[in-house]
DNA sequence: GTCTATACAACGATAGAC
DNA sequence: GTCTATCGTTGTATAGAC
């Protein structure tokens, strides 16, 4: 598992799902063509994305997206019916990519210590390749509309629960000793959260991704050990 | 130090520095009768924290802002010229008030070990009884403009140097080896911002500041004591 | 399938009445 | 010192030409 291999992974199920979405809105999508529609698409998260993260995705204005994307306002809502549906868009991509990706890599890993350092590189690795996504993500949640808001929060505490359940399952394995699980697990968020939310200060201090990732680890890891030690005295 | 002795001393010092602004702005500021002035000012900051954080600062419409503040359009535009100036003015005075009381707090400590519980707790506390312009602060600065931008990127950077040298000086002063102390003082400022962007995380879960401080000093501590323990083989 | 032109609503900001 | 009325601009969204 390195960086390159994310990014191939990443490229190919970007494509997908471009693909997938298509299929599963053409009723709401004007366009016929495929070819087409997944280029549009692509172009269009893109250009979002990048806009978004410069001045916030309500002060992107549509006409702002058509200069960025290429494309003009009629060609823009042949994809999505206002605004908040592109949103809603985006979102849905990211998730479906996520998820893939990070299911791929975590499949049947058993030993706690392993799946722990699997976890967070993972997770470290795809917020790498799609910081985009997920700094506008982060940054935009609290604009979500009801539904779209808890679909975050859900993600949120999902990946936090797979985090505690690693720990846990550290603690009966005996390889690591950890108090609380839950909060140790928001920690290890909050630090990969951090790496992709102040990419700007990690680079100029040239830290690398695998350096970052190596230092969560071992944070964790004397964590555990600190703990052991106390209740061993 | 405890959270009661921050809310009084945050309500003091609020007051103090609208006063301050007041009279630094009296050349903008078309109002003359300073209790007037500093009652709309603690007013004004008090409804666009609110909003702003609500819906973002941009998406916050004056109008909206009437509304929530009780006064009229005429009357927010005599304490700014224009809407950014506004933010500039909550800016000015959170930074104020974070200055003044972490100034009084860290005053005078030498002992390394002491003065990180002291940087970790004081921050913690300051953080939860001024929640809201902390989380406006982190959440807008990337749409502020030039200069407003540099301070709030200084600011980060500014916090970060404080616990990077409390980190070092634990080294010389041998309480604790820490080999990258700005990658942890990095890592500790993530944790402390956790804290105040996702408060309703921790609340739902009944953690308190106390244990969360608490949690993130152990953390800090343990990994030091682990880099210790490797040095020493 | 894509573009231009335009309708209509909401915004920030100001001028002048009270 | 505060309010109401209004200006010009800019936003989203759509209808119809090509």
């Amino acid at each position: 598992m390195d960086l390159k291999s994310f990014e191939k992974q990443v490229a190919v199920s970007t494509a997908d799902i471009c693909r997938e979405i298509f299929e599963s809105r053409s009723h709401s999508i004007k366009i016929k063509k495929e070819p087409v529609a997944v280029r549009n698409l692509v172009r269009i998260f893109k250009a979002t994305l990048k806009l978004a993260n410069q001045k916030g995705f309500h002060a992107m204005s549509l006409r702002d997206l058509c200069a960025e994307s290429g494309m003009s306002m009629g060609g823009l809502y042949a994809y999505f019916k206002n605004k908040e549906e592109l949103l809603t868009l985006i979102q849905e991509q990211g998730r479906a990519i996520v998820a893939r990706v990070l299911g791929d890599q975590l499949a049947g890993i058993d030993d706690a210590a392993q799946a722990l350092d699997m976890a967070i590189r993972s997770h470290l690795y795809l917020s790498e390749v799609l910081q985009p996504w997920f700094f506008f993500s982060y940054m935009e949640t609290r604009f979500f509309h009801a539904e779209e808001g808890k679909r975050a929060i859900a993600g949120e505490l999902q990946t936090e629960a797979i985090f505690a359940g690693i720990l846990q399952k550290g603690i009966a394995s005996a390889g690591f000793a950890i108090p609380d699980p839950l909060l140790v697990a928001a920690a290890i968020k909050a630090l990969l959260q951090d790496w992709y939310l102040k990419r700007w200060k990690y680079r100029r201090r040239n830290i690398s991704v695998e350096a970052y990732g190596d230092f969560v680890i071992s944070m964790v890891r004397a964590y555990g050990a600190g703990q052991t030690a106390k209740g061993e005295k």
